[in-house]
DNA sequence: TGATTTGTATCGTGAGACGATATAAATCAG
DNA sequence: CTGATTTATATCGTCTCACGATACAAATCA
């Protein structure tokens, strides 16, 4: 039998809305700042965990782990990063059915660049997103 | 001139690619739960919105705003939504170009259950990502 | 009252995520 | 060592949703 769940009141659905909004001013943040270096915010985060992938590589099905996506969609991802010059795609030694993302210069500066931006902006939200965070429930139900 | 930026360590993008991880698997609980109620995450969003607004009201420039979209594209939200009989349309009385969103008894419904959901998932969550979060940048640059 | 602003609606387009399916390499059972 | 299975990537068709451009009606302003 499910526990018995305290009614809800306005301010906790105020809560949680606010929190949404914060995730989404920091997504829509990324977003541009991504767009200011031309690329897309998937493109971006493929960047990020590729570079912080162990010998900063990454094959086809750590970058969809990663990134909670399908296999295929990871396909399709890696297919316009190569395309766009931001990462190397390459048969690995060990295992010829798998692929090794590598970044490219090009993509390794741009990522630096959204790097910096992207940890600035978290150190101011940082504040805001704990507070709303911590008022979302302090105490089990 | 921009300030000196110190040199990104490998431990920096990992930071940075571990916050993004817990962000995304925030994401995908919340769109699975969504799915379980016979919502889309921005049918969800949109219903936490309304519900969160003064008065549990809200017009289609505050929806759009709330949900960092254009006002066109709230426009089809709520179309869809009013369609899936989750929100009731109704012209305002004091100006007759705006429209009122208020919940029906069933979206009101599916968003109470979500709303528990997401705050038990937000208070197991919380510590890693504060913890993310503090690990970014405790200090400036 | 005419011009501008504000709020919503419509339409065509495009990116990207997915399921289904395919192929090749590696691994396992015996 | 060989056939069956598993693992890893790739291709294709489809669909949803967000957008820009545009339109229209009501409110507000000069």
């Amino acid at each position: 039998m499910a526990a018995r769940k305290k009614k809800l009141t306005d301010a906790d659905y105020t809560r949680l809305a606010d929190f949404r909004h914060a995730l989404r001013c920091f997504l829509e943040f990324s977003e541009i700042a991504a767009g200011k270096e031309g690329l897309t915010p998937q493109q971006h985060q493929a960047l990020l965990v590729i570079r912080a992938s162990p010998a900063g590589e990454a094959n086809i099905g750590r970058l969809a782990e990663r990134l909670r996506i399908r296999h295929n969609t990871a396909v399709e991802l890696a297919n316009r990063l190569e395309a766009a010059g931001l990462v190397a795609r390459e048969v690995s030694a060990t295992d010829r059915r798998s692929v090794v993302l590598r970044l490219t210069e090009d993509g390794a500066s741009r990522l630096e660049v959204l790097t910096h931006v992207h940890r600035n902006e978290l150190r101011q939200l940082r504040p805001e997103i704990v507070g709303l965070l911590g008022s979302i429930g302090p105490e089990g139900d």
